[in-house]
DNA sequence: ATAAAATATGAGCAATCCATCACTTTCGAA
DNA sequence: TTCGAAAGTGATGGATTGCTCATATTTTAT
């Protein structure tokens, strides 16, 4: 069951036509859910025809695996820009950073985030999109061990965790302000970072 | 669309058959995920006729909701002796004891609690789940509460939702011993109600 | 202008799946 | 032992869904 897609477009209609797939897509998870996304709907609501899907997506998983891999795309960049921003800054500043990347990314279309969550844990994802995964994990880990934390592989993993998980569950409860979300997501981060073993001075 | 079991079982014979549903249905959840949870092949591995499943369950979603209202309803007990056992002891002693609740329900078993919780959002969910829910939050509010935190309902909603965010990634990626999560689960945990808004003697 | 390549179409096949219902078997109280 | 209630059965109807393929249209290059 392979899951590239069968065709790369050439033209710039084509790419219309793949966006506003992916965009079908999305919007059915969130008024919907993952058991009304059918690829019929999908092609549907894209203005498009079932075969037009078919030469871009092989199958119906290839289009929520495309998804998964554009939203992490966006979330690494974004990732990447906040540490490099914060270069030389000191560590809460760095931390703040990070936690407004990840709600500005996830805070709207809970619904969406949790449907492709489950859907990456049962999908036999791309490999690209695994990588981009173990990516995000590396950078946020290298902000960490640069501030001497030790184990910053394990902590990147809890913190983006637990982060998700506060996201998450915040817009399923209706939350849209940030502000509020930011300040809690953090006051945890950087709690469980406050006893994490260090290597440094004060122990 | 129903969700009640339309027929609550009398004889032993039948409560049984209902046991052997939910356990083939937690099963497949597990070995194939939600995608494969047909209402056939909970029948065939319950070692039940069709027949038989639509006896107890009106639909195939009244199957999800029962495996999520049995899982919260031991999720609650859990909690509540933990904060009985814990009333007049020090708040660290009452975080431990919460924490360990959460993940000696919900780590193993990850696949099967993702799939409930996404499940959960989507379903239009029986009232008496619903109330298990909001009775899980309240009661650790309660126990928030009692050692002088500030809004403590949305305290409780943030714990809960980092503690499970923690706790499946975990056990995605196959971490099976509790004792190394649930040290960092509690340090997240006591991070996050350390610099909460307080009710008390020293700000 | 013309041919080749790229893109788009949608009827319909094959497979799957939910759910019913007429019927049989088993249980338990009298 | 008898008989009504409870429990169990499974072939099958009806509906949905993933996907193909033969064909039509549009674009690009020459």
């Amino acid at each position: 069951m392979p899951i590239e897609p069968r065709k790369t477009p050439r033209q710039a209609r084509s790419a219309a036509t793949v966006d506003a797939i992916l965009e079908a897509a999305a919007h059915i998870l969130r008024e919907s859910g993952l058991h009304a996304l059918n690829t019929n709907a999908v092609a549907q609501r894209a203005g498009a025809s079932i075969g037009s899907l078919y030469q871009y997506f092989p199958n119906k998983d290839s289009i929520l695996t495309e998804l998964i891999r554009r939203k992490r795309q966006i979330m690494l960049d974004q990732i990447r820009a906040a540490a490099r921003d914060t270069r030389g800054k000191p560590f809460a500043r760095a931390i703040d950073r990070l936690v407004a990347a990840g709600i500005a990314h996830q805070l709207d279309e809970p619904t969406v985030s949790l449907a492709l969550e489950y859907a990456e844990v049962m999908l036999p994802i791309h490999e690209e999109t695994e990588a981009l995964k173990i990516a995000i994990i590396t950078e946020v880990a290298g902000v960490f061990a640069r501030h001497g934390i030790i184990d910053a592989e394990t902590a990147a993993r809890d913190v983006v965790a637990l982060t998700r998980g506060m996201i998450d569950t915040a817009g399923l409860y209706g939350e849209s302000d940030p502000a509020s979300l930011t300040q809690r997501v953090t006051r945890a981060v950087t709690g469980y970072l406050r006893t994490a073993p260090k290597i440094k001075k004060a122990g």
